[in-house]
DNA sequence: CAGAATGGTTGCATTAAGAAACTAAATAAG
DNA sequence: CTTATTTAGTTTCTTAATGCAACCATTCTG
């Protein structure tokens, strides 16, 4: 009676949830955004416990999206970093955190900003080729011969 | 011993994955994306447990991301619908989906293409306001004031 | 009226999460 | 060299979440 696999239904939004879909993982990805390495700055940034937060990291690292880096230096021994794969989810966590600020009003002392002008940053949208915003109402769901499914409502 | 609260941490990110970061939420929101609406569909499509689903569809209804429609046809008596608030979560399921094509491989046999041309879509990006797209080493982190918080690794 | 479909609820077993205590290795202080 | 401290865990115990199956009350269908 284990917790339903996601990575068998033919989803790839199933699929990534299975690596990142829980409580704690995105969290742990966005802090790791903000700078955080090391397993003690995780727990006190996150509130996290740490038993949770030691089988996050290792689920993190077994699924590409973090490295466990051995750093001899002080009483530090480890740092985990963001791979490629991690850091490609800058665009889900930004658009998370868009979409809560503009539904939910801000609750982040916190704010995103381009590193060179220093304005906060667009929108995330989804487009087209040519750059045209899409709504769900937009778009199709085809199969692989492009036969259209249900549309969205 | 309750679950920790992710809604009074003073962070955006947190806040959202308090209403739709479980396990099972995003999937149901993205399966009302392909046009399923009721109580049945949702069950056989996405295979979840009754319970479960009755749970979710209710924490979706009082987070406003869906709604329960009474539809008095046939022996469908209700329909959960999208809310605008729900379907602003189509970038951040694009986005999701998106990233598991491209670092899983595609585990999908259905695509996303643009209504109107049947093309593919382009990659969910983070934009400045100029439309340069931006990775997570290209922003800041600032507090309300301005100053910089740690850079991204 | 009988049976099926819809949209649930309840009970039980298993797994995940949270708090606190404990451990082991490396470093720092004295 | 010895002791304390920091780091990165593991273990134990309690509570919450998940999954399965059975049950239930309406509403349609035959």
């Amino acid at each position: 009676m284990t917790r339903k696999r996601f990575d068998d239904m033919g989803c790839s939004v199933a699929c990534a949830l299975n690596e990142v879909g829980d409580w704690w993982s995105l969290l742990v990805v966005k802090q790791a955004m903000l700078g955080t390495r090391r397993f003690v700055d995780f727990q006190h940034s996150l509130g996290i416990a740490k038993n949770i937060l030691c089988n996050r990291l290792s689920r993190l690292v077994d699924n590409g999206v973090m490295v466990r880096v051995d750093v001899g230096e002080h009483g530090k021994r480890y740092e985990y970093r963001l791979t490629d794969k991690g850091r490609d989810l800058f665009t889900v966590v930004t658009a998370l955190r868009q979409w809560s600020e503009r539904w939910n009003g801000e609750k982040d002392a916190m704010q995103l900003v381009d590193g060179q002008s220093g304005e906060p940053l667009a929108p995330v949208v989804v487009q087209n080729q040519q750059g045209t915003v899409l709504t769900v109402r937009d778009v199709r769901f085809v199969d692989e011969e492009g036969t259209p499914l249900e549309q969205a409502g």
